[in-house]
DNA sequence: ACTTATCCGGCACGCGTGTGCCGTTTAGCT
DNA sequence: AGCTAAACGGCACACGCGTGCCGGATAAGT
């Protein structure tokens, strides 16, 4: 076979003196699959045994691959922020600068509500992901800057306002127990207060 | 002699077996008194042991006198909740409904934001407080619903908001990190979205 | 088939928590 | 002064957590 050049692949694992195992290939996935859906429905506070269990696979194994519960708990919510920073973006592009940040504001709240995961990566709940840098986060934290300052040049948001309140205002929606509709006025409530006010 | 009953003490001795010694009312005040200091600066998340430290005393003299954390922690919350609803019973006797409501939400940040004890039981975090009926909390929860649809009824804050929404918009600003000015600015962000939406 | 590095399961350690318990001290009444 | 129950200190237990480690299994390359 002589297959020249296998992909080191992993976040560990470099030295090509063996490749990765089909096995421990297939019980990563596994591990970040269940991780996925443990997180997004519980939030950072699952334990490392109650994932493994999920996984059907030992804590060793789970720790092998994921030296750190920071460190999968990294891997699965730097995910979703990759994929709110796309969303973002796309949402830049298509809509308008004053509704485009209260549309991705929205989906911020939906988002967060329906998993855990990014509800706790945004709050900083169990890890504070703002520490250990990483591009995902800086672009989020750029996208979300940008969507903010331009809805503020375009006058649709009172010009104080800031990104931690911003961030505030998710973490309050969150709080709000979960109902369909209550969530959708919770919206509205925090995006009219953070509109100009009217006159004074 | 002939102690007919011997109640061993449980709670604060009601029957008179013997009454509660003077050192044992001490330390209980000193407790209390250090519970009431510890809670107020990190939550409801302070160990037992800290507080029995900060107290001098032992961790059995603390779970004496009150048997579970939970007991504690409730002694400290629910003077503080006594407290707001008398502010809460004078404002609604000063002011009008409009500026009332408003008064005791920002009221409410301020004393979250300087007493995490009070945070943590109206965001519920550590104990529900809600789960065990107490005069105070429900005393505390008219209080405030009360307030509320009276501003409603005067139109100050939109109809559809409801005692839940208010709760969790208190939490996104106590998420504010604190800095005077910032918190005000989230008081006037927040209540800027309970008012009445302007027609269109 | 044989070898070997990789991977795995599972146990145990350290840490911190709340709580129960026991032997001792001490306050307060007779 | 003497007695007794209240109150104390402090240890130890059980629990759950994340993590390190070791001996056995096994996939992959020869």
């Amino acid at each position: 076979m002589a297959p020249s050049d296998r992909t080191p692949d992993a976040l560990h694992a470099d030295a090509p003196g063996r490749p990765q195992r089909a096995d421990g290939r297939r019980n990563q996935a596994r591990v970040l699959e269940e991780a996925f859906a443990a997180f997004a429905e519980h939030g950072a506070a699952v334990s490392i045994r109650e994932i493994a269990r999920r996984a059907g696979v030992s804590t060793g194994t789970v720790t092998r691959h994921y030296p750190t519960k920071e460190a999968l708990f990294r891997a699965v919510a730097l995910h979703r922020i990759e994929h709110l920073v796309r969303s973002a973006e796309e949402i830049t592009a298509r809509e308008d600068p004053a509704t485009a940040f209260f549309t991705f504001f929205a989906l911020l709240v939906r988002q967060s509500a329906a998993d855990h995961a990014v509800g706790d990566a945004l709050t900083g709940a169990g890890f504070d992901l703002q520490a250990a840098a990483s591009t995902a986060i800086h672009d989020f934290g750029a996208a979300m800057a940008g969507l903010l300052s331009r809805a503020q040049r375009a006058g649709a948001v009172r010009g104080d306002a800031d990104a931690a309140d911003v961030k505030a205002l998710i973490a309050g929606c969150i709080a709000r127990p979960d109902d369909g509709t209550a969530q959708r006025r919770m919206i509205e409530i925090a995006c009219d207060g953070l509109r100009p006010r009217p006159a004074s």
